[in-house]
RNA sequence: GUGGCCUUAGUGUAGUGGUAACACAACAGUUUGUGGCACUGUUAUCACGGGUUCAAAUCCCGUAGGCCACC
């Protein structure tokens, strides 16, 4: 059970400012979402996270299924006792596993677009996946998905009904609809069919559902208007209490905002809106404007733990992404970022982070995923500051 | 003093006649519903000087430096 309130409406774009409440406390929104896919911020504790302004976590259905099992959570007391966190918490459905582990490893991509060295890879790949492909090592039916457990090897089979009855037993606030995330590769009937998946077990999952969480259903449709639409319009039409927008949006930014502006407008107006797995900061206010309400991504606490920070910029270039691994850093007695308030800025030098990294001490990427998600919260609470102030 | 062995990228090594390989480091890039340190590139006229050969890191001679054994 959530409660979302509208606390303003932007004049000058879809943005909008909010509040979500749930069982475990509220999400001020625009807000972003800490990806703990193992029940952790990979690094911190729950005593650490809050002080990075993480107000939510996600957590991932398929991973915490494998390990430890939704039954070891739930003797645990569920999620939130298990991981420490009384705070709000999502799961994600386990759908997004159903590209990662299928044609996203296949072809190496991800699901945003093609890299450059993968662009030169499948330059004549584009529209490669079809109807009748079926990834490697999983297999997509219209029941569900069988996967291989990438522990030992064992098959295993979600469908729409399984993922809500793990999401029960795990507990989280906010839970997803089992979805099928598409490749980028996928041409136009490989994507229509998916919708033909996707949304029956949109329907599955809310007649399964039996407990009082939240349940949020998953737009799909790939780069392609008129099956965004129709998706929006499908799932939209459903009793969710909010809606996640997935799957891969052509490959540059630009498109990515058409198709938000293509989904959102079809969306109801009172209910919350999740971006899946996006974005970079230059994304943030992008998606913001379009009337984004919460997303989660990976990019500040993968980064810290490939040695990056980013920081702020003095020119008017938004910010910048610091490789700490780099010797000019060996002798900068500099802190991170002069212009941010958390510990590790006020604390330490560049040179000692740069030290902790080619020691490979563990203590870096900490310190970095920290900072990292301090960034990306204070850099969001700004943003909700404009709404408020009528700039954006 | 005599005999033997060694010298290949910043470091450590592979390569015993056909146009230099590997690891780490360095440098440049990548990472979007998370494989915890990954991936993709770049970097050497093979100690120096001669010689043999169509062809030399590789064979021969000399020089320099290092290691070992014996007197």
């Amino acid at each position: 059970m959530i409660n979302f309130k509208i606390l303003k409406k932007s004049n000058k774009s879809r943005a909008r400012l909010g509040v979500i409440k749930t069982p475990n406390g509220t999400i001020e929104t625009p807000a972003f979402i800490g990806v703990a896919t193992q029940a952790t911020i990979k690094t911190l504790d729950s005593k650490e996270t809050p002080k990075t302004g993480t107000q939510a976590l996600i957590c991932n259905t398929f991973h915490l299924h494998l390990k430890p099992g939704e039954e070891v959570v739930s003797k645990n007391g569920g999620l939130h006792k298990f991981m420490d966190w009384q705070r709000p918490l999502m799961t994600d459905s386990g759908g997004y596993q159903v590209f990662s582990l299928g044609f996203g490893r296949d072809y190496g991509t991800g699901k945003v677009s093609v890299s450059d060295t993968n662009i030169q890879m499948h330059a004549n790949d584009t529209n490669k996946i079809t109807v009748g492909h079926q990834p490697k090592d999983i297999r997509i039916t219209n029941e569900g998905v069988w996967f291989r457990s990438p522990i030992d090897g064992r098959k295993l089979f979600i469908g729409p009904e399984e993922s809500i009855k793990i999401q029960e037993k795990l507990g989280a606030d906010i839970i997803f609809a089992f979805d099928e995330c598409t490749s980028p590769l996928a041409d136009y009937e490989y994507n229509k069919k998916a919708l033909q998946k996707t949304h029956p077990w949109a329907k599955i999952c809310l007649r399964a559902k039996k407990s009082k969480q939240a349940l949020y259903g998953i737009v799909q449709g790939g780069k392609f208007k008129d099956l965004r639409i129709e998706s929006a319009r499908f799932i939209g039409s459903l009793p969710f209490d909010g809606f996640g927008i997935g799957g891969e949006f052509g490959g540059s930014k630009a498109k990515m905002e058409k198709m938000l502006s293509w989904v959102i407008k079809e969306l109801p107006e009172e209910k919350p809106r999740h971006l899946l797995g996006i974005g970079q900061l230059e994304d943030i206010p992008k998606i913001i404007k379009q009337g984004v309400d919460t997303f989660d991504c990976t990019i500040p606490t993968h980064y810290a733990r490939h040695g990056y920070a980013f920081i702020s910029k003095k020119s008017n270039v938004a910010y910048e992404k610091l490789d700490m691994n780099k010797t000019k850093y060996s002798k900068d007695l500099s802190p991170l970022d002069k212009n941010c308030d958390c510990y590790v800025c006020k604390t330490y030098t560049r040179s000692y982070l740069h030290h902790l990294l080619k020691s490979k001490e563990i203590t870096a990427l900490k310190l970095l995923t920290f900072h990292n998600l301090f960034y990306f919260n204070e850099f969001v609470k700004k943003i909700r500051n404009e709404i408020k102030n009528n700039k954006i």
